[in-house]
DNA sequence: GTAGAACTTGACGTAGCGTCAAGGTCAAGC
DNA sequence: GCTTGACCTTGACGCTACGTCAAGTTCTAC
């Protein structure tokens, strides 16, 4: 009383081309092959099958299942480290579903920011809002488990330091003074010290690579648009780029 | 001013082999070439390359990242979409989750029974717990989103139904009746009735393919010591096996 | 005998790189 | 000028669990 590769694969709900693949990694032999080269499958295949294909949708991957089957590993005991697993993707997934709405948000708001300067024009209280956005957009850019954390205290306290930050650069940059002077070097170590305030950053990773990724942040505000305004234009962002190039070349 | 290829994968915090692969798929191609053939890389680039990243990070595939900085997608646009995509994958994990808990309680528990009946010996109170174990399991594996949705009443009513229709095969099979007989075929009806209540399983599912569900779950009851128990012993399994593909391969 | 359905093995494709493997290039030290 | 070691290149397999052709063989029914 067997049934061939079709048969088995309707019985149970599933393809054949599955049941050929479960032959080759070994998990489901047919009970039996033809002197013309066919699979047979009898009750017991058929029972082995469904239990495969039980575990399957609970998420197992093919190797716990062939463990669990060969009496290696308790069911309870695979299902309760499937299941930590799982948690864990839950933990990771909702983690990312928060990322990509205050994204969204931001990137949202930074449009239409954009849309009204085109059409409004330009003056300073937007302008404000617009610094405000970019600093958000660049706390964002570091690392961004961190800022949904914050208070709303903090949150204003994390700005002040960047906007004052951000002032002394622009001073710096038009007081003429050089990349590698004693008062840029000043600016590019605070510079650092606020960026280690990220956690999820190199800077704020111990072991990270700072230099890199201080040296690699320079360029990135020197390139794009955005973040040079921050620093008194695109001089001032060069400025503080090459400021911060010296100062982890030397010091990180 | 411009990179190798590990120094700007340093400097964003990436590996070698991932420019490479970005350069393969078109995504990222360096901004030069050398005449030995190594690339270099240049702050265009590297911009680029963070916005990868951070697109990366938030979850969306390498042909949506580039349709976003083709600008033939709006980033807010694909942002949306993939946030649906997430919130979806998030459904699938707690139904996931959900399952695999009620999985391992019931496999817990199942095994502590067994584990008992080895120690204490075998009486009624316990058979009977055992059985609706059994059917437990039986519900289980045909479908289980729905069982952990139910109230205790209709859990009761449920089992109830259950153990009728295990009773009467019991006693049908033990009257010596043929699979095929009037009074067999009048069982096999309930008892695809009684599957059809299931959702999540072909029975229970418009368009499934309810013959050969039906056809299989017999072959299973026979196979599996832990269901034939429940339509009295290996004899009446096959009794309900046999009546099952009669009235399934005339009537559905 | 022949058409058509079912079966076989073999091999590519999937997402995004990690990881050898084999060989060319470059900078530094002797 | 030669060696060493670091860095670069292309090429190709591996991973998950099969879906999907492709080409050839076998069974079944008329």
């Amino acid at each position: 009383m067997d049934w061939s590769i079709q048969e088995i694969a309707k019985l149970a709900g599933t393809t054949s081309r599955t049941l050929r693949h479960y032959d080759d990694v070994g998990l489901l032999p047919p009970s039996r092959i033809g002197g013309n080269g066919y699979r047979y499958y009898d009750r017991t295949a058929l029972v082995r099958l469904q239990r495969i294909l039980l575990l399957r949708d609970l998420g197992l991957g093919l190797p716990a299942i062939a463990d669990v089957l060969a009496g290696q590993t308790g069911e309870a005991r695979a299902l309760e480290g499937h299941l930590a697993w799982l948690r864990h993707e839950q933990d990771r997934l909702a983690r990312q579903v928060a990322s990509v709405e205050r994204t969204i948000e931001a990137v949202g708001g930074g449009e239409e920011i954009m849309a009204k300067d085109m059409l409004d024009g330009f003056d300073h209280t937007e302008y404000r809002e617009e610094v405000e956005e970019r600093w958000g957009a660049d706390a964002y850019t570091a690392g961004d488990r961190w800022w949904r954390g914050m208070r709303d205290d903090e949150r204003a306290a994390w700005k002040e330091r960047s906007e004052a930050l951000g002032r002394d650069w622009t001073a710096a940059a038009e007081s003429g003074a050089a990349p590698d002077s004693a008062e840029a070097q000043v600016l590019a170590k605070r510079h650092v010290e606020w960026l280690t305030g990220i956690p999820g950053t190199p800077a704020g990773t111990p072991g990270g690579d700072v230099a890199a990724y201080v040296i690699g942040l320079g360029e990135m505000y020197v390139a794009d648009p955005r973040f040079a305004a921050n620093y008194g234009g695109e001089r001032g962002a060069t400025f503080v780029r090459d400021a911060l190039r010296v100062y982890a070349e030397a010091n990180l």
